[in-house]
RNA sequence: GCGCAUGUGGCGUAAUUGGUAGCCGCGCCAGACUUAGGAUCUGGUGCCGAGAGGCGUGGGGGUUCGAGUCCCUCCAUGCGCACCA
């Protein structure tokens, strides 16, 4: 009987969709694994052939450890608010739930004919009440805590709120957070909290909340009509759809994450993830120790605060530098300047980001008239205002010291500053030193100290004299949380008298509400505000921002656990038991978005304990693109020719995608192109060699280059445990590669040449019942035990030559002998999971493959008596030497010595024997 | 500019600890069988050379009895960050 996997995969779909063969429970006692995919977007292309390539890596894995009688959760879900779903909306008036819902199960049935063992019974969509409830809930929990910085954790703002009712707020305690926002906060007494209004309470409180709303330069992006949170911006431009962003200052909603700052960066030591991932993250912290600075202000009141790692440089300030957006700038500048910088100022924030950023080589700035005292020399230095300073870092303030560091370098000599050298080493009058060696030079008591000795002298002399203190300042940013868009989680947030309030956690959800178009109001409102009668108990004015997309997937994890639950986010049971995900795999495009985030939230519900861990994730790996290979005919200016791609440098050509699947191998399907597209129909060609070659390039996979490869063709024309097998043998999981099905044969037949070792009769394999030989035992056994280091390695392309190797090997041996096919069947099953349940069934098993135990290798059956050892003369490899592997060191060198091959190469007594038992022999002479 | 990856036959790749470089698959070459197939089976296939032999893991250098693997340096490609004081 032939392979037929069209029948058999959609009976055993159907089997194990019957029996709900992947249905999991919690069941204290039996070890878990807990293995989790990045949920996918459903957007309206579908599943091309990319994504299943770490779905199936898991689900490899997940029937892997199953077999190995772990409790495995293996859950799916959709990541399912977004902008995509969004703009569609706009343009067609169809609601986002609908298309969201009707891209869903589209998806659904791609992956359901892959033949993944999900438990969907708990597959979760975040854009579903029964989930986003819980989102709404985790923000209320964050709004009403604080982060303290003695304990270093999140806690309930009822107790900050009692401190404040005993001692109020010293602003120089330790504990209070001093940051960028926190510095708008004045100190007060007890007294003076409790005599403050009930605004005036909440706009302290919003200083300190983890969700708070607070007046904040944000990434506008104008194109898309809302707000987008710095990992959304890339160069510039929005992630999604790449329009331009812009800075803008307006009240917004913001997860401080920088409390989290270094927790995130410390915990990234006890993590098995990919070291480029940790890299990014602590790139995207960017943790930097110094100290603050204030330099009083002449003729004014009150100083200039600037942030420096460098302060053993203090005395070759020879001038400080303020963004343009610093709030002094307005309050120091001299009359006779006024007009000059507030041309620049203005000139400044009319840019873009783009402009500001591809401008970064021009050296701009304008004084200000206005000057500081240097605090040791007493001497009067200059203000400036310069681009190059960025407001959002540090202080917003710098001391410049252009002998040390190439930007205040190249603007001293731009304006022609004085340049000081206070380290020696280099030489200023050609460039900058900023290297942390040599001794200090021209700086008073600083001077003959070593840099790192000089810092730390440098900050205790500034915090002595009390004009600044030593600390640690980062580059992340709060997180903007608020997007003025439609589809995503309402922030259940109402206001009563200018204040917000979070709604009742017995009120939740608070439901998205209809409203009859998804675009801004015409006063620039965000669409919920075209809601009617939306409001909250019937009186107050809702929040209209809505969360953004990475919302749902900060702590989707957990909801996995207990999905279903409608009294908690998840059951301490369920939490206990499943603590975090043991395999986690997704794109390396996470690395400081989502997973940033994710391991916030963990972090936040574990302070507030509700979850038993810190980490969401043990293990991390990121699975390489697939990419597509694009096709590409090539027009020739102003005509209707078409130029084969040989040919084409001989004409001025323009090129155009062409749809892979008209174009086979690279070469055009004439007929098929003219009827791909109406304006394709009179077109004619210039051929090579009789046919039209297509140009082809490597690009990412995706609808607009005609170059997306769907699953389902694959699965139609070989199966889906070929291309579970085949998107396997491609290559190491980790690495990008483009799409080819060239030696989707191979595997093919590799698994119809598995089938036939079967020998199957109707509806049974003939096999026979012989004690299995010493070689036959040899083959087995290892590659049980490659299979298995293999998978523990997550190294699945190296298995899949182990299987065929294995078929290899026993065909060569002729073997049909049950004992031996057997327990084949059920290494192979997460691999090729229909493939085998068949094959387990014609040999007569009643229950499924998945049930049954991971087979275990005996070293036994691998022990070796002889060993050919390679001889190598001065390395080289010259003959080889069959000897038994029970010889000592000395009975192999003997051996070689004596044997007769030896003679050809060596003359007289070698000078050295190196033998290494069981691997090599080198011979030097 | 900084950081992180990755460079091995015509192609995808393998070599887990420094120990026979090229397993497995594709492709290609030759052959067998035939109910002529996108089937199956056998043999061959890194490069140069008729052969002996030589050369070979991006280039150069080093450590070592021995290097794809370790160290230094340069080059190429991909990704991330980029005035972060």
């Amino acid at each position: 009987m032939d392979y037929n996997f069209r029948v058999i995969e959609e009976k055993w779909q159907r089997y194990w969709r019957e029996q709900q063969t992947y249905r999991t429970h919690e069941t204290p006692g039996q070890k878990k694994y807990y293995v989790l995919d990045m949920f996918p977007y459903p957007s309206g292309a579908g599943l091309h052939v990319g994504h299943p390539l770490g779905y199936i890596a898991s689900d490899i894995v997940s029937r892997y450890k199953k077999l190995k009688g772990f409790n495995v959760l293996h859950p799916m879900g959709y990541d399912a608010f977004g902008l995509p779903a969004e703009q569609y909306a706009i343009q067609t008036g169809q609601h986002p739930k609908l298309t969201t819902r009707q891209n869903i199960s589209r998806y659904r049935e791609q992956l359901d004919k892959i033949g993944f063992s999900y438990d969907w019974s708990r597959e979760i969509r975040t854009c579903e009440p029964d989930y986003y409830k819980w989102t709404q809930w985790i923000f209320i929990q964050l709004f009403h805590s604080w982060f303290n910085c003695l304990t270093k954790k999140a806690e309930p703002i009822e107790k900050l709120i009692s401190a404040f009712e005993q001692h109020g707020l010293n602003c120089n305690a330790p504990q209070f957070l001093t940051g960028d926002i926190e510095k708008s906060v004045q100190s007060f007494s007890a007294a003076e909290w409790k005599g403050m209004t009930e605004k005036e309470k909440s706009d302290v409180l919003l200083n300190f909340r983890l969700a708070y709303l607070s007046d904040a330069w944000v990434n506008w992006c104008p194109a898309l009509g809302t707000v987008l949170a710095n990992d959304e911006v890339k160069d510039g431009f929005s992630e999604r759809g790449g329009y331009p962003v812009e800075r803008k200052l307006m009240k917004q909603w913001s997860l401080r994450i920088t409390a989290y700052a270094e927790r995130l960066l410390h915990d990234l030591d006890d993590i098995d993830w990919p070291e480029s991932v940790k890299e990014a993250q602590r790139n995207w912290i960017g943790r930097s120790e110094g100290t603050s600075i204030r330099f009083k202000l002449v003729n004014h009141d009150g100083f200039v605060e600037v942030f420096t790692t460098r302060p053993d440089t203090v005395f070759g300030v020879s001038f400080l530098t303020l963004a343009p957006e610093h709030e002094l700038v307005n309050l120091i500048t001299a009359p006779e300047y006024r007009s000059k910088v507030e041309e620049y100022v203005k000139g400044a924030s009319a840019k873009s980001e783009r402009e500001r950023q591809t401008e970064v080589k021009k050296v701009s700035g304008q004084f200000t008239g206005a000057y500081v005292l240097h605090p040791f020399t007493g001497e009067h230095i200059p203000v400036w205002v310069a681009e190059y300073v960025l407001a959002g870092y540090g202080t917003g303030a710098v001391m410049a010291v252009p002998g040390h560091d190439q930007r205040d370098y190249l603007f001293a000599k731009h304006f022609n500053l004085p340049i000081r050298e206070v380290v020696s080493g280099g030489n200023t009058e050609v460039e900058a030193y900023t290297a942390k060696e040599g001794l200090l030079v021209h700086s008073g008591f600083l001077n003959g100290l070593g840099v790192k000795q000089a810092i730390h002298e440098a900050i205790l002399e500034i915090e002595k004299l009390g004009i600044g203190k030593g600390q640690v300042n980062y580059r992340l940013r709060d997180a903007a949380f608020g997007r003025q868009r439609y589809w995503g989680e309402p922030i259940p947030v109402f206001y009563k008298d200018g204040i917000p309030h979070t709604i009742e956690e017995s009120e939740l959800p608070l439901l998205l509400p209809e409203i009859d178009t998804f675009q801004p109001t015409e006063s620039g409102e965000p669409p919920l505000a075209r809601a009617r009668d939306w409001k909250y108990r019937g009186k107050y004015e809702y929040e209209t921002t809505t969360m953004p997309g990475w919302a749902g997937s900060s702590w989707y994890f957990l909801r996995y656990m207990d999905a279903n639950n409608e009294k908690e986010f998840v059951s301490k049971e369920a939490v206990n038991y499943w603590q975090q995900v043991d395999f986690y795999l997704g794109g390396a495009e996470h690395a400081t978005g989502h997973l940033l985030y994710l391991r916030f939230w963990t972090k936040f519900l574990f302070d507030l304990g509700f979850i038993p861990v810190k980490e969401p994730a043990r293990k991390l790996i990121n699975q390489g693109m697939i990419q597509g290979v694009s096709a590409f005919v090539y027009r020739i200016n102003g005509t209707h020719k078409f130029v084969s791609a040989g040919l084409r440098d001989q004409y001025e050509t323009t090129p155009l995608h062409v749809d892979v699947s008209i174009a086979p191998n690279h070469i055009l399907d004439i007929e098929k192109f003219r009827d791909w597209r109406e304006d394709f129909g009179d077109a004619e060609f210039i051929l090579e060699d009789g046919i039209y070659r297509c140009g082809a390039e490597v690009e990412k996979m995706s609808k607009s280059k005609y170059n997306v490869v769907n699953p389902d063709d694959i699965i139609a024309e070989y199966g889906a445990d070929t291309l579970r097998l085949y998107e396997m043998f491609l290559g190491p999981l980790e690495q990008s590669k483009p799409w080819s099905t060239q030696g989707i044969n191979g595997v093919h037949n590799f698994l119809r040449r598995w089938w036939r070792m079967f020998n199957i009769s109707g509806d049974r394999c003939v096999l026979s019942e012989e004690e299995p030989t010493a070689a036959e035992l040899k083959v087995l056994h290892k590659t049980i035990r490659k299979v298995e280091e293999d998978v523990e390695r997550f190294s699945f392309n190296t298995t899949v030559s182990a299987f065929m190797i294995c078929v290899n090997e026993l065909s060569d041996l002729k073997c049909h002998k049950r004992a031996i096919l057997e327990p084949l069947v059920i290494l192979i099953a997460p691999y090729a999971p229909h493939f085998a349940e068949e094959l387990w069934h014609l040999l007569g098993h009643q229950n499924s493959v998945t049930s049954a135990s991971f087979p275990e290798w005996k070293e036994e059956y691998l022990v070796e008596n002889d060993f050919e050892y390679p001889v190598s003369i001065n390395g080289k490899v010259r003959f080889k030497i069959n000897l038994s592997l029970q010889l000592s060191k000395e009975e192999v060198e003997q051996n070689v010595l004596r044997s007769g091959e030896i003679v050809k190469f060596i003359q007289g007594t070698p000078k050295k024997v190196i033998v290494v038992p069981g691997r090599i022999v080198n011979v030097v002479v």
